[in-house]
DNA sequence: GTTACTAGGTTAAAAAAGCAACTCGGTAAC
DNA sequence: GTTACCGAGTTGCTTTTTTAACCTAGTAAC
């Protein structure tokens, strides 16, 4: 269940950290519709195809940060058992989120992280492609949860209920205030909402 | 007649330079016979068969940077014209080259250049390999004169003088004093070798 | 005197990267 | 309105690298 180890592991790993990097630099200090793939793959020092073999579309190259945790919701309910419920397992998994300032709970004052999600939310076809993500979510949240209707309209509302939690969240750090400050509110906010969910 | 430019090359370019810097970096630390090719590759983060592809066996990992003036001599004489005597080219490109105090001269006292030569002339592995070095150096420029007993003779005693001289400032160096101090005599005695081969 | 290990060096197959040329949609020039 | 250019993404071919397995010579164990 480790990744292999080994030197074309090592470098493809490498590689893939450089283009990343090379290109949210590139995007947060030009904005994401003045680069091109090309200044990427130039920055990063690949060639473009190299760069579509690690990265299917442009979007991909800022959204592989969200998409390293793809399946997370589904996979937490999938390991918390049979003595335990799903959304309390998800609660306190995000609660956990939160008091290590994970950046996907929106409570994360750093300044790299704030420019980032503002790159995110403010680019259209970034914002587009996020809901993208978020559906193939919710669909691997369902599954987790069973099968019919009742599994998947769970899983949107934890998804629902998640997002507009980061948001929240997203929008008092905006507004000046430290993560440290905002933390109580935003614990308090999410013992509500998953409180609601049952 | 540029060297091409371009992701490859540059890439090459780089993977050699890093194998080369960790080898002699690697030697000089703990001795030639006390490091594997194996230690080598890994310290440069690639495979065994890739470190002999950029160098032909171990000593070349040492040796390269002799073998980057393979042909100079040759070439000197080759480029001198006819207006020049071989001879009086080969002394100014000498004289040049302590000028400068191009290593190969033995006129060099960074500390670095001469644990690198101590790491030659102590190990008889590379000292037996660099002799081999020469020894096609000196076909070339025998070639470079002409054909026949007398270039190869003239040749032959063209390099052998190089080797003296190149030893001579070597030892002077090792025994303690500066590049600068010892200019002088190496100038001096340059002049006469070559003098006398004429 | 076999056995086994180490180190230098090689081989063959498969993965990965580079390169150049291409498609396709948009948009600016004239 | 066609011409030309630019940017996202693809395709086919070549070069480079990894991997694991092998070869050979020396040498230590017992």
């Amino acid at each position: 269940m480790n990744k292999p180890t080994g030197l074309r592991a090592l470098k493809k790993e490498r590689t893939r950290d450089a283009i990343g990097d090379a290109a949210v630099s590139l995007f947060l200090e030009h904005g994401f519709d003045h680069v091109s793939v090309n200044d990427v793959a130039a920055a990063a020092e690949i060639s473009k195809p190299t760069l579509f073999r690690y990265f299917h579309t442009k979007e991909d190259l800022v959204l592989h940060r969200f998409a390293d945790h793809q399946g997370e919701a589904a996979r937490v309910v999938r390991d918390c058992g049979s003595g335990i419920k799903p959304v309390t397992a998800l609660h306190r998994h995000f609660r956990a989120g939160l008091d290590r300032h994970d950046p996907v709970t929106g409570l994360n004052d750093h300044p790299e992280v704030m420019a980032f999600h503002r790159l995110v939310f403010t680019t259209p076809s970034l914002a587009g492609r996020l809901t993208q993500y978020q559906l193939k979510d919710e669909e691997a949240l369902a599954d987790a949860f069973g099968e019919g209707i009742r599994a998947r309209l769970r899983a949107a509302q934890v998804l629902a209920v998640q997002r507009v939690l980061a948001r929240t969240n997203w929008q008092r750090i905006a507004d000046g205030r430290t993560a440290h400050d905002v933390h109580p509110e935003a614990v308090a906010d999410a013992d509500q909402a998953f409180g609601q969910l049952r």
